[in-house]
RNA sequence: GGGUGUGUCGCAUAGUGGCAAUUGCUCCUGACUGUAAAUCAGGCGUCCUACGGACUUCGCAGGUUCGAGUCCUGCCGCACCCA
């Protein structure tokens, strides 16, 4: 297997980011229990906000009287929005009455209160370019991988027909407010195929054709069972060309990173360190993880990871850390958020500093 | 001393005679991958040749009954009321 790590540097509005990175879900504009300063200590600064969920709350005009996402979350750092296509459908896929897939749009209805809403792949980069993020993700239609190849193959033309028209809106917006080459967003396509490898391979070299600064690795990357489907994302990477970005969207497991940042993909995001956090999981050095709820840790005083330097490994017991959590304190999530960040964080400036070597 | 009521698996609660027995909490374990997730699932009498089976359970001791957590008698504990 050729080992394809690379590294590049991602210039944005907001400061440059070094491949491989990680960036942590902030879906809705913040990261459940933590703040600024938590995610600052911990080195964290890209950082990802999904465009549906912020377009439902607190919806765009208040985005737009914040003057964009990083003054409303007063996060100096780069942001990249996520379109929405991944949560509208999945919703979508899981309830058929929650909405509707036609070739012009997705029209679904709001979980919060029930409300129809329409998402266009030209509305989806208009939304984009309201929150001001560095970094967008063009519209796409992610179908399980369980379905039957005919209706992957379908959900590829769609992805691509989409792609399409958000790279004309992207274009279309540029001009309209007058952003120019350096301080433009950059826009990332996203690979549509399920399992099967011909149909990744033409819709990258369709979208290639359309032209992005980097193309995702779209739907799941987890097979029925679970199981990481290895060379469908290895050889994913391979489809696209040297000179882009590729970004492994929702990986993923420490493992899975390490053996995507061999593939040659450079960007990651993924909720597991932050919610396997607050439900009391946490990454160990070993490659491990522990269950800190586990009966066994009720008066093991040791940290949790004897060679972290985080706030929680620092200051408290892996007794005292369970004991908050059976009492619901809500610092736990906390702690134990920043661990597994921290842990991500370390992880990937180790696999930076290795591909130096 | 008299009266009334009550005693169920850690706690709290269901339970017309067919029940290994309800529900909540606690507790134990697991899941979590572009966040409908401070969520969700399973377990919680013992044992086994374990989508089934065996045995022992509802304060204690007897009794009635094919069959008792459920009915009867006595005892013990607890609660309240009257002296």
């Amino acid at each position: 297997m050729k080992e394809d790590k690379r590294k590049k540097i991602i210039k944005t509005m907001h400061g440059e980011i070094q491949t491989p990175f990680f960036m942590p879900d902030a879906t809705r504009g913040f990261m459940r229990s933590m703040d600024k300063n938590d995610l600052e200590q911990i080195g964290v600064e890209p950082m990802v906000v999904n465009t549906y969920h912020l377009y439902l709350q607190p919806g765009m005009e208040t985005i737009k009287k914040a003057s964009g996402i990083h003054k409303f979350m007063n996060w100096p750092h780069p942001l990249l929005s996520d379109s929405g296509g991944y949560q509208v459908f999945s919703l979508i896929h899981k309830n058929p009455k929650m909405g509707k897939i036609t070739d012009k749009e997705v029209i679904f209805h709001s979980p919060l209160d029930g409300s129809i809403h329409k998402i266009s792949p030209e509305y989806a980069i208009q939304i984009q370019f309201d929150l001001g993020v560095d970094m967008m993700v063009v519209l796409d239609d992610p179908p399980p991988n369980s379905y039957p190849k005919e209706k992957i193959a379908k959900a590829v033309d769609r992805t691509i027909a989409w792609a399409k028209r958000c790279k004309v809106e992207y274009e279309k917006q540029l001009e309209k407010r007058k952003i120019s080459e350096k301080d433009r967003p950059l826009i990332f396509g996203v690979i549509q195929g399920g399992e099967h490898l011909d149909l990744r391979k033409y819709c990258a070299e369709e979208l290639v054709k359309i032209g992005f600064d980097g193309y995702g690795f779209g739907a799941r990357h987890v097979d029925s069972d679970g199981k990481f489907m290895e060379e469908v994302v290895r050889e994913t990477a391979s489809f696209i060309p040297e000179d882009s970005l590729r970004f492994a969207l929702g990986i993923g497991t420490p493992e899975d990173i390490m053996k995507c940042v061999g593939y040659g993909w450079d960007m990651f995001d993924c909720v597991i360190p932050t919610r396997e956090g607050r439900h009391g999981r946490l990454f160990i050095s070993d490659g491990k993880t522990i269950n800190i709820n586990n009966g066994k840790f009720k008066d093991d005083f040791s940290p949790v990871d004897s060679k972290c330097d985080c706030m929680l490994c620092q200051n408290h017991t892996r007794s005292y850390l369970r004991h908050m959590f059976q009492m619901k304190e809500p610092l736990a999530m906390r702690l134990a958020s920043i661990h597994n960040l921290k842990f991500y964080m370390d992880l990937m400036e180790k696999i930076r500093s290795d591909v130096d070597k």
